[in-house]
RNA sequence: GGCGGUGUAGCUCAGUCGGUUAGAGCGGCGGCUUCAUAAGCCGUAGGUCGGCGGUUCAAGUCCGCCCACCGCUACCA
């Protein structure tokens, strides 16, 4: 095969938020594979770097009291701590704050000048005049329209599932000052994306492009009517780049994140000599991105766009993986399993969760679980009990001694060959993304050389002088099958491989046809322990602190005003601010009652209601829909006393009118908190 | 409701162009071994391949319908 020329990156992680085991998913993804291109001898090289701009950076910096260039510094170095702490390596870590992408954004902006595919039209959005700034939807909170919960985002409602608009909220107020908001009109640029609709559709449905569950995703949605304009700009103050021929106005974040990945090589050319354009504008080198499911539609509508538009390499392949679910549900920070990658390495070792993700994963988009009791059954059963203890048991025995000068290859049964010929199936496997089977095959080797070992017994060998040579050929046949495995595993497990080299007197510079040429002659080294077990106690000390420090940093969140999201990804302003102050007379207005629940059903075509008949006290009764079915169970709040809104007016629904409000904490969907009075209240008593 | 995806042994998953008795790993169970990081080896577990119907000499594997789950989207509060 010739030597490829490949390009390779991983998704820029946003600036305000840590390293977490969601992301390492994409980035030991990425770095399993580009690891197994090097040994296969192509030239590859990896770019990254932080995705810096937008709204949220510039109001951190400016809570903290910093400059954003101080805060996007400590960001990055804590990163690339962070993935290097997981053996993720860039060529180069950029940043998309940058002199190198400002000038690329500006090509690619000017092309697309040029192809004279800019329009410009007004767009009428809420306006902050404390902050004096424009509000992106999440940045505008107030009550639903429709279900009236307070504390709603403006594109729609985490508790009824609304989507409308900023101005449809109740009472709509900004999320930054608390101001209320007042509808401003501003000229935005768009790109006429419709264009290029020939071509998208070309490009994304091409064999081997992306998965086809994303191709055919793009095929039935966007693709399949016209594509919309593409709002590229945002009205200053915007922490981003000036959009150079419309001053006043600033790229939005998702032009000139992807370009990042541009800047990045920018930069690494600069420092090693080497051309861009053999890089980015040359047919011969294959371009390959590793992304999440959920930025599918940036990579692989826009971007291509704007790599057309101004003469750049389109990208060969775009791979896109799942979400990362822990213990088999989302995320969490309330019960720990939102782990920070900093918190796992402080508990951890990497190459356990290297080698149980490349075990989990394939080059479908299915969502991976990790699994905590699984995670620790697997790795120690896979990687100490069959792979390193095939090393432990046999390499004692010639603690010192030199292995045969020629590799005893009659005498293993066909093992060693079986397993060079199974290299070719293994990279194959690797090639696509599909590690899940390039370590059910390893392992698979594993099994056959413990069975190898367990029928030529070498520790009886070893009691009998005579057989001293047999004693060291099964051996050489033992080891020189542990190497072999090692380096199929050398693109998951590096630091491993690389300590398992030692053992055989070999120094680095393993390559992938290594695993076809047994090593002969070799002084076997004393046997050092390569991996610990993993310890359950140290699993169960990570959640719990990760645990912890969500809730540290939910008292922060408290201690500036805002309650702390618990959501996966929740933005730096994820919480509601404090509502304007009001007087008892204005709480008086609202009637709160202690209500009992005397029956509760599913709304049976409804995602997210329940039908209570509410008693409040006496034959007062009342029937109020509320949006708690993905929490609660029925038979399970029959006979609960809560907290009803009773004065509120009555709303029709499609099911029924709703005679009132139950108060529940908590964002929304599965994490809601019905409130409950102290025992002894009684149906029908006012709160006050 | 629409679109996409998924549904194979307790768990995690393989099953290539449809072809003979449907597989692996882990767990469980029984036995062996004791060199090895309480590791290893052997045996075993019998799952309506989500359901129904169709095409075919032959379907987990193709087609249709239905059900469940996930995602996106819509609608309704």
């Amino acid at each position: 095969m010739s030597r490829r020329r490949i390009l390779v990156t991983s998704a820029l992680p946003y600036v305000n938020a840590g390293i977490h085991l969601g992301y390492l998913v994409e980035a030991l993804q990425t770095d399993f594979w580009l690891r197994f291109q090097r040994l296969r001898g192509h030239e590859v090289r990896y770019f990254c770097g932080d995705d810096t701009h937008g709204t949220a950076t510039m109001l951190r910096a400016e809570r903290e009291g910093r400059t954003p260039e101080s805060l996007l510094e400590e960001m990055k170095a804590a990163h690339v701590a962070d993935l290097v702490g997981f053996g993720v390596v860039h060529d180069h870590y950029g940043s998309t704050h940058s002199a190198a992408n400002e000038a690329f954004v500006a090509e690619i902006w000017s092309a697309l000048r040029a192809a004279g595919c800019i329009d410009e039209r007004e767009v009428t959005q809420f306006y902050d005049p404390e902050a004096g700034i424009f509000l992106a939807d999440r940045f505008v909170v107030g009550g639903c329209p429709r279900c009236k919960s307070p504390g709603q985002y403006g594109d729609n409602c985490e508790v009824c599932g609304a989507t409308y608009e900023p101005g449809d909220l109740i009472d709509p107020k900004s999320a930054i000052s608390g101001a209320a908001p007042e509808e401003r009109s501003h000229v935005h640029l768009f790109v006429r994306l419709e264009e290029f609709h020939a071509f998208l559709e070309e490009w994304t449905q091409a064999p081997g492009r992306m998965p086809p569950e994303t191709a055919n995703w793009l095929r039935g949605t966007f693709l399949a009517e016209p594509l919309r304009d593409w709002d590229v700009s945002r009205p200053a103050p915007y922490f981003g780049f000036e959009i150079p021929d419309a001053p006043g106005n600033y790229f939005y974040v998702w032009v000139d994140a992807p370009i990042g990945y541009i800047a990045a090589t920018r930069e690494w050319c600069d420092t090693t000599g080497e051309d861009l354009d053999r890089w980015w504008r040359d047919p011969e080198c294959e371009i390959h991105h590793f992304i999440g499911k959920d930025i599918a539609y940036f990579h692989t509508l826009f971007w291509p766009v704007m790599l057309k538009a101004a003469g750049f390499q389109l990208p060969k392949a775009v791979h896109v993986h799942g979400f990362l679910t822990v213990n088999g549900e989302k995320m969490s920070k309330r019960k720990g399993t939102f782990v920070l990658a900093r918190t796992y390495l402080d508990h951890l070792s990497p190459e356990y969760l290297r080698y149980y993700y490349a075990s989990k994963l394939s080059s479908r988009v299915d969502d991976i679980d990790l699994n905590f009791d699984e995670f620790v059954q697997k790795v120690n059963a896979d990687l100490v009990g069959k792979v390193v203890n095939l090393a432990s048991r046999t390499a004692r025995f010639v603690k010192g001694e030199r292995l045969p000068a020629t590799y005893p290859a009659n005498r293993d049964g066909g093992l060693f060959a079986a397993g060079a010929a199974a290299g070719e199936e293994i990279a194959a496997a690797f090639e696509s993304l599909d590690t899940s089977k390039a370590m059910r095959l390893v392992m698979g080797l594993a099994d056959r050389a413990n069975e190898f070992v367990e029928s030529r017994e070498p520790w009886n060998l070893k009691k009998d002088p005579a057989r001293a040579q047999e004693l060291l050929e099964v051996c050489a046949i033992a080891l020189n099958l542990f190497r072999q495995i090692t380096v199929y595993l050398a693109p998951v497990l590096p630091r491993f491989a690389e300590e398992s080299a030692r053992l055989l007197s070999l120094d680095g510079g393993t390559s992938w046809a290594d695993a076809a040429r047994p090593v002969e002659g070799a002084i076997v080294a004393k046997f050092q322990h390569l991996m610990e077990r993993v310890d359950p106690e140290k699993v169960a000390a990570m959640i719990e602190a990760s645990r912890e420090a969500a809730q540290a940093s939910e008292v922060e969140a408290a201690a500036r005003g805002r309650a702390g999201g618990s959501g996966t990804d929740a933005p730096a302003l994820a919480g509601e601010p404090l509502a304007p102050e009001c007087t008892i007379d204005d709480f008086a207005r609202v009637d709160l009652r202690v209500a009992e629940i005397l029956e509760a059903k599913a709304v049976p075509k409804a995602d997210k209601l329940l039908e209570l008949t509410l008693s409040l006290g006496g034959e007062e009764r009342r029937t109020v829909f509320a949006g708690i079915k993905k929490a609660y169970a029925p038979e399970d709040l029959v006979g609960r006393l809560t907290v009803v809104v009773a004065n509120l007016a009555p709303r029709k629904m499609k099911f029924g009118t709703s005679e009132g409000m139950v108060l529940a904490a908590g964002p929304g969907d599965s994490e809601l908190f019905v409130l409950s009075p102290d025992s002894g209240a009684k149906p029908g008593q006012r709160i006050r």
